[in-house]
DNA sequence: TAAGATTGATTTTTCAATCTTC
DNA sequence: GAAGATTGAAAAATCAATCTTA
């Protein structure tokens, strides 16, 4: 690992050293956050549904009314306005949420969870949150642990502050 | 957020207590991840090139010959080999890389960076780097950043220690 | 005019063969 | 038979309109 300077030393150096620390920092983010969701789409792979599909359901099912608008369920699983559109068809279809006309402004409609969707992640929770003990929480000591989480608050916070849970969607939920 | 789990309280609970806060640290994780390659896409856009894209030829100038076996390629950038295997022609087809036969072993193939392909990595890299500055390491301490350094090697190596270099990759990229 | 959501066309990715070489 | 890579068919995601309501 502490050769990649050497592979590295003819790429120009922007700001100043350690160019390669930053580069393999972003590396290990990104290795850290496929591989587990490569691991949760295994262990989602026999109910059907992407890693992506259970965290809409997921989102749906912590927000207050089990609802969520479609314009704040796309910014918060990362997808644009037309791919949830497709995946919130997909899960309609199943019967897994279903859309509902928001009362205040005609032109919004929220995701809202189904008892069905309730019941299949009743029954896929457990297993979802072992497969988080066992691949993220196993190898860390309670004060690492600890230490992560705020540095990771702090990240979010800086990166993504929409994507906090009770900013803008739950405004938007009182529609 | 301190009433998810009144929203979530009728989900059966696994192995003990916290179930929500381990489901918001993979949000905290997934929300980081993504939103840090929005902002990396969006500063790559001009140059028509995705992140997964940048990450090939990235990880290609910081291999050793700056090549790379196909297989290996697929498992780093979290891709299978047939996305990778169409990546790889598109970006062939655009001059970044070539493929080339490995001598040992005929059923195999690299994936190597051409001069046209490191001239753009060095074009880019500095505004990347610029991007990684601002969004990860700018609002952290020097302190945090090593912990936080720490515990994600820690975590890559339980969750996937093919992706750190030098391990596979090194021994086949000798062929 | 802009915002929320959807549709049509295209691109990207995957899964399941397939082909070649080990 | 298994491993490395590719291809065809299908699924999933995007971008650029489009439609409706604010």
């Amino acid at each position: 690992m502490d050769d990649l300077a050497a592979t590295t030393s003819d790429v120009t150096t922007p700001a100043g050293p350690a160019v390669d620390d930053r580069l393999t920092l972003m590396g290990l983010l990104s290795e850290i956050s496929t591989g587990l969701q490569a691991r949760i789409d295994e262990d989602l792979s026999p109910a059907r549904l992407t890693s992506t599909e259970f965290g809409v359901l997921l989102r749906l099912s912590r927000s207050p009314g089990e609802r969520l608008r479609m314009t704040d369920l796309a910014a918060q699983v990362n997808l644009s306005n037309s791919g949830l559109t497709r995946l919130v068809d997909r899960l309609e279809r199943a019967g897994h949420l279903h859309r509902e006309a928001c009362p205040n402004d005609r032109r919004g409609s929220f995701a809202v969870l189904t008892p069905k969707g309730r019941s299949l992640l009743q029954r896929l929770l457990p297993g979802h949150v072992a497969v988080l003990d066992r691949w993220l929480l196993a190898p860390l000591s309670a004060e690492d642990l600890d230490a992560f989480v705020a540095t990771l608050r702090v990240l979010r916070d800086h990166i993504a502050p929409d994507a906090a849970a009770g900013s803008a969607a739950d405004a938007a939920a009182a529609c």
